[in-house]
DNA sequence: ATACAACATTTGTATATACAAATATATAAC
DNA sequence: GTTATATATTTGTATATACAAATGTTGTAT
């Protein structure tokens, strides 16, 4: 039928997930899984503003249950604190602490170096029209 | 950094996940996971010819022994059979089935109806373009 | 022929994920 | 104010996955 439509998604799907793999494995060296990388990104992109489980999910596709359980793990390495919000009982300030960010300086530079061999693989021209092809596809 | 390559690359990511997030629920209602789907699509491929575990493992990014179980799956609910091969017997030789090949079509169908809404949102052009941007990004 | 390395698949195990249900708090209706 | 509903997070559970190790088979060197 469409070929070309299920060739282009098809180089999506699978460049998509060899890239969280290979960043995945990158990452494996500090014990640091790519959602729990993700998580520790969003907190420090909130400079030093508590987040709760439910921002966290705005900005990742998780379930929230699994929500709690990444920020579980960040807790116990002392890469996170989590408390209690005082205005809303039900919500929880997670942020990221100094000893998060500076694993998270180490893992971006891991994930950097992944990324450098295909940096300049395209143009800044192509690279905005490839965005906005995938943004029209799926419009 | 490259801020343009970073905003591809999310694009490329989210929407790779987005893709294959959806097409699992849809083919939830069966009671087949996008990996079982995949390899019943390389088992339908090989027209009649097995497959062995290697090769279903060259076609999808899996791990051998996820394969194993993957098949276990698909034998269980009989969309599949595995017999021994006759000339190497580390093989496994995976054939689909004719219940298998019913199942299928019903897959396709359901994965069809979610690419329906996708299909013409970009002309024949722009998909190539887009595919041959994104293996030149990864070359 | 026998020992050893290479290959193909499977099993064990720890962790991650999806989904549903449970818990706790806040908001709204009356 | 009390009950009902909505919101926010957590817990339970079954399944899926990654990685390492084990099993069984084939190919190769001597």
């Amino acid at each position: 039928m469409n070929k070309m439509y299920f060739q282009a998604v098809y180089e999506i799907i699978t460049t998509g997930h060899w890239i969280t793999d290979e960043v995945t494995r990158a990452l494996k060296e500090y014990g640091v899984t790519e959602p729990q990388y993700n998580v520790l990104r969003i907190l420090k992109g909130a400079k030093g503003k508590p987040v709760t489980v439910g921002g966290i999910l705005d900005n990742m596709v998780q379930r929230s249950s699994n929500i709690t359980r990444i920020v579980d793990k960040l807790v116990a390495k002392n890469l996170a604190k989590r408390t209690e919000c005082p205005t809303n009982r039900r919500k929880m300030d997670i942020v990221i602490t100094p000893s998060g960010v500076n694993m998270l300086a180490k893992l971006d530079k891991k994930v950097q170096a992944f990324h450098k061999p295909y940096f300049n693989k395209l143009s800044a021209e192509e690279l905005t029209v490839l965005k906005n092809l995938i943004q029209k596809l799926k419009s």
